[in-house]
RNA sequence: CGGGGUGUAGUAUAAUGGUAGUACGCUUGCUUUGGGAGCAUGUAGCCUGAGUUCGAUUCUCAGCACCCCGACCA
């Protein structure tokens, strides 16, 4: 892509309101706009890494076995009647302009939607296990929208849900997630704990949080680091200091983001929607759910919060929104285009900075926007690329064949 | 939702009870090209409403917006 016809404009500045680093450099790097308090639109750089992070989490999704689909945003009074969530007040309520009654939610969560679908899915053990999810904006009235995109009143957001004929197979399910969960957060160059928390207005079960830590998160957190054992502070049986209940470390207490969740539902939503299965006893049962919580948009965010440096963004390549950075010093731009029009032959993602600006524009913007690969091509390089890696000071010189 | 703070140009900021200044950006022209170039040029602003006052961007009140602390938070 040819930066000249990117729509985004970086800034020097960062807005007076922005207080925390990622909402700073996503704003001065025109990956996302702020619309209003808690509420952003992802620009062309942004949402390319929003793409970019939920495919990896459809990859993880997929391997599980689960169906990629999609609810809908507005969902219905029924629903959450049946269940006694349509007052929970992280809910937003809509109505027709011309109507009496509020007659939907925007929705915040959808376990009982997917609940009441697969009641005419699933009648006999040989529908279960069943798991499907979705990659869907998400509505919750918070309160206090903080830390630009870490929390807002709408946020993308991947959930899934399963459905288990036994304890049994939901707890090998379980496992399994937690090990994907642990995959999506490695693939983002995070460090997450796994940490047991509380279910909150979703279930009275332990529940599992993915933590990463970070001096903006919101969650205390109690971590060994030497085993990765890990416990939500609301839930706590140790403090700072205390010997690891495994392995005899020493406890550390740290704040940390919770980038994702994974829960045991038990059979609440399937007592309430009905949802049982027939046995190969010919016993009807209850089907024994779970819901996976995943948020994509605040990982872009944590990931922002912990690969930054004062000059700005240092995406991992995994979510970066393009390859290679390609930097142009020279007056008639012929070598860049050559080089440009090769890396796009060959499949490499890469932006042009095409744009008559200095130099040392160039050089700054591309330090701010983050992405992993500079390759400059000045009067310097002559018939060579000069290759500089975001994360590393290192310049060499190479060719093309470096970049690939 | 409780407490506090702040609203000045696209952005960041200054001053002021008497027609608002700087920097960045943006326009145009010339020069320039390895760390957000130089000179010139033009562009653009006091959140909304009420009150006090001869006069309010400035003081008072209300509303709204945003930020911070707390509560809340899959």
């Amino acid at each position: 892509m040819r930066q000249s016809s990117l729509f985004a404009k970086t800034s020097k500045t960062a807005p007076s309101d922005a207080v925390s680093a990622n909402a700073a450099l996503l704003e001065r790097g025109a990956f996302v706009y702020k619309n209003s308090a808690g509420v952003y639109s992802y620009l062309p750089l942004g949402w390319r890494i929003i793409k970019k992070i939920a495919d990896i989490v459809r990859e993880e999704m997929d391997a599980l076995g689960s169906n990629e689909m999609l609810m809908p945003a507005l969902v219905d009074k029924k629903y959450l009647e049946a269940t006694d969530r349509w007052g929970v007040d992280v809910g937003y309520r809509v109505r027709g302009i011309d109507e009496a009654v509020d007659a939907f939610a925007l929705g915040w969560t959808h376990e009982e939607v997917l609940t009441e679908i697969a009641s005419h899915h699933i009648s006999s053990y040989r529908d279960v296990p069943f798991s499907a999810y979705q990659v869907q904006t998400k509505f919750r009235n918070e309160a206090r929208a903080k830390s630009g995109i870490l929390r807002g009143k709408e946020f993308i957001m991947k959930d899934m849900y399963s459905f288990h004929a036994s304890q049994e197979d939901f707890d090998s399910f379980y496992e399994k997630t937690k090990q994907a969960y642990a995959n999506v957060f490695a693939r983002c160059g995070l460090d997450a704990y796994c940490t047991r928390a509380a279910g909150g207005a979703f279930t009275g079960n332990i529940t599992h949080e993915f933590q990463v830590v970070s001096p903006v998160g919101e969650d205390v957190i109690y971590v060994c680091p030497k085993c990765r054992y890990a416990e939500n502070k609301e839930v706590a049986t140790v403090v700072q200091g205390d010997a690891c209940p495994e392995c005899k470390g020493v406890i550390e207490e740290k704040t940390a983001i919770e980038v994702g969740n994974i829960f045991p539902l038990g059979t609440k939503y399937s007592d309430a929607f009905n949802l049982k299965f027939l046995g190969e006893d010919g016993v009807k049962k209850p089907v024994i759910m779970g819901s996976y919580g995943i948020g994509i948009s605040r990982l872009m965010g944590t990931i922002a919060e912990v690969h930054h440096d004062d000059a700005g963004l240092v995406w991992p390549a995994s979510v970066s929104p393009f390859a290679v950075h390609l930097l142009d010093f020279t007056k008639s731009g012929d070598a860049a285009k050559n080089a440009y029009e090769a890396l796009q032959k060959r499949g490499i993602a890469v932006l042009w900075d095409d744009r008559q600006v200095s130099p040392g524009d160039k050089l700054a913007t591309a330090d701010l926007l983050g992405i992993p690969v500079r390759a400059v091509i000045s009067e310097k390089t002559g018939d060579m690329i000069e290759i500089k890696r975001r994360n590393s000071a290192e310049v060499k010189l190479g060719t093309i064949n470096d970049l690939i």
